[in-house]
DNA sequence: CGGGATCCACGGCGATACTG
DNA sequence: CAGTATCGCCGTGGATCCCG
């Protein structure tokens, strides 16, 4: 294989870089990481938890479209991998406030590179798509 | 394939990220772009052409695991997009041949960047995942 | 070789109803 | 308020067979 890739280059297109390697165990990082938040709503949640703890149905009013359910399922699971951290005050009626981990935050940076690129490129994106549908 | 139309533009979310941003232009960039490339084997596929074109088979078994079916599908999807580009060669066996496109590239590096993250974090993911699994 | 067509299992997700 | 429980749709993806 040619990976003739010399690192240190400036942009890190080719890579022998680690995000990509697969096995060692369970396979390529990056497909880990996209199991675990690549559902429809768990980058949702983070971004408007970003900005600070938010109760239960403060967030669900804040992610217009969101089930109920939903909601607690995937904050369930963020909480499980330890991006979300969920606080319970025993008072009555109940509060639960949910707020990011540090775990959490830091996922947010690598998120935005996407993010950013995602804004930069919709539009090339798109027109690809139209011009594929268009004669196909 | 799913486009998840959600209305979740117009709220007035304070946004310190352009990822993030929802322009009414149908919701977060960051979905827009993981509808796309969040399934299970576009990533993949996108990884394994980053160092040069590959025919379908030659492709298919760089792939461990994936179906002939995925690959045509997943091919297609990224074809559209306009990440990945197809050549055939009008001979006999035909000869079809994919590399990624300029765009396809750009790509790489944001996803690398978040294989980065998955690669330094998989292990306090791993851990935040069985601590939580342990008490419940 | 590079697909297309079909069938089927599984799981994500929404809708709805109920609860402490 | 912050969930839990249940149901049912439907999209994803594997398996299999066929075709130019």
């Amino acid at each position: 294989m040619t990976i003739s890739t010399k690192p240190q280059d400036g942009a890190p297109l080719l890579s022998t870089s680690p995000g990509f390697a697969s096995d060692g165990d369970g396979g390529c990082p990056i497909r880990e990481v996209l199991d675990r938040v690549g559902d429809t709503w768990s980058i949702l949640v983070i971004f408007n938890l970003q900005q600070g703890p938010l109760r239960f149905n403060a967030l669900r009013r804040s992610i217009e479209g969101i089930s109920q359910r939903m909601l607690t399922v995937t904050l369930r699971s963020l909480e499980r991998d330890g991006l979300v951290a969920r606080r319970v005050r025993p008072v009555s009626p109940p509060e639960v406030e949910y707020s990011l981990t540090d775990l959490g935050h830091s996922l947010a940076g690598p998120i935005d590179t996407l993010g950013q690129w995602a804004a930069q490129n919709r539009a090339a994106l798109r027109a690809a798509r139209a011009a594929f549908d268009a004669e196909n």
